[in-house]
DNA sequence: AAATGATGTTAATCTAGTTTAACTTTTACT
DNA sequence: AGTAAAAGTTAAACTAGATTAACATCATTT
């Protein structure tokens, strides 16, 4: 298992420096786990059991509204994290569904786990606290650009930030995660290639 | 300065539990001051060096667009931070500025300070952990309100969530937090009453 | 009390983005 | 290869919300 979660303490090294015993503290309590295109990790309405760290695939979490529309609410691909975390941290039911958009491999951190591991190894402590503030810097400016950008704007801001992930993802689902109808951007898209 | 920061203690109680040394260790790390209305914490383009905590007040965070557009971000009152997290965390100029809508008292947590703290009272990395954990979940939320909600029903939402802060917040600065102009909220309140 | 500036309202006109619906292209399955 | 399903396009009619502009109210200062 050791090779395959390579890429979480490659990742985790940006921010902290484990001692090889702690390494091996983490991998034992962690879960690699592989999801095929289509398979849901976590469902609107239970509570979410597990972050996870993706190590390969896509995916995305949504939630669906009342008339059925179903909003994107983020994608998530290598080296990037995925789940409901306010479901998460208050173990109560959850506002959004995470389905995998290609083949994904996983490292689950439980909910029990986790706690353990904050006492076990409080540097992890510092570790999430990064994560999670750079998430939420990244969701606020996320309301920035909702607010103050056109469709169109918002639509270039993606292409130009994730432009691995717009190969890979359908177009109906960006539209979605942007906030428009995939005719819109259908339109957007004709228009920025009139004006070249 | 034990009685004014009060408030501040009492909130870190709820997250975890603290020495009397701990305490006055962080008492004598951390700066109180007052603000008069109007006047600005941090503004845009400058350094965000402080984390702020809110004793009584209330300010706005809110940053202007190339037409000069002045777009709220979030509002902050009594028991509630303010700080552009992602200027302070990175320390590189802010997108935002912070002004006080009242007058305003306020606890700073300086960069270098909450890097001391964060080695002297190891347990405040889990305080700060679980706050930015909240902070996050909600500005998520806010994302899902602002592509799946109507106006209205945005307006409906921060009238019943935040029912304190209506009352004291001119209307043009709640419709620049609902991303609307102030005609159009004006409007909305008025088919608001014809309804009743 | 008058005057200034900040805040809020109303209504007409306009536009970015939605809805509906018919059609085309691509992908995946037998 | 042939077919069905999924994804993407186009265009007409519509609507939520913006813009502009004129006016009303309220608070603050002199």
């Amino acid at each position: 298992m050791e090779h395959k979660i390579q890429p979480l303490l490659n990742y985790i090294s940006k921010y902290i420096v484990l001692s090889k015993k702690d390494e091996a503290v983490l991998m034992s309590k962690l879960i690699y786990r592989k999801y095929l295109k289509g398979q849901y990790i976590a469902q609107q309405g239970d509570v979410c059991k597990y972050e996870c760290f993706v190590i390969s695939g896509c995916t995305k979490m949504f939630f669906a509204d009342e008339e059925g529309q179903e909003h994107i609410v983020m994608f998530s691909i290598e080296d990037w994290w995925t789940a409901d975390m306010g479901s998460f941290i208050t173990q109560t039911p959850a506002d959004y569904n995470v389905q995998c958009i290609e083949n994904t491999e996983l490292v689950l951190f439980s909910y029990d786990v986790i706690e353990e591991l904050y006492t076990e190894i409080p540097q992890l402590e510092r570790f999430f606290r990064k994560i999670i503030e750079k998430a939420f810097v990244a969701s606020q400016k996320r309301i920035v650009r909702s607010f103050s950008l056109s469709a169109k704007d918002r639509y270039l801001y993606f292409r130009n930030q994730y432009p691995k992930i717009e190969q890979r993802i359908p177009q109906y689902m960006i539209a979605s995660y942007l906030g428009i109808t995939k005719e819109f951007l259908s339109k957007i898209k004709g228009q920025l290639i009139i004006d070249q």
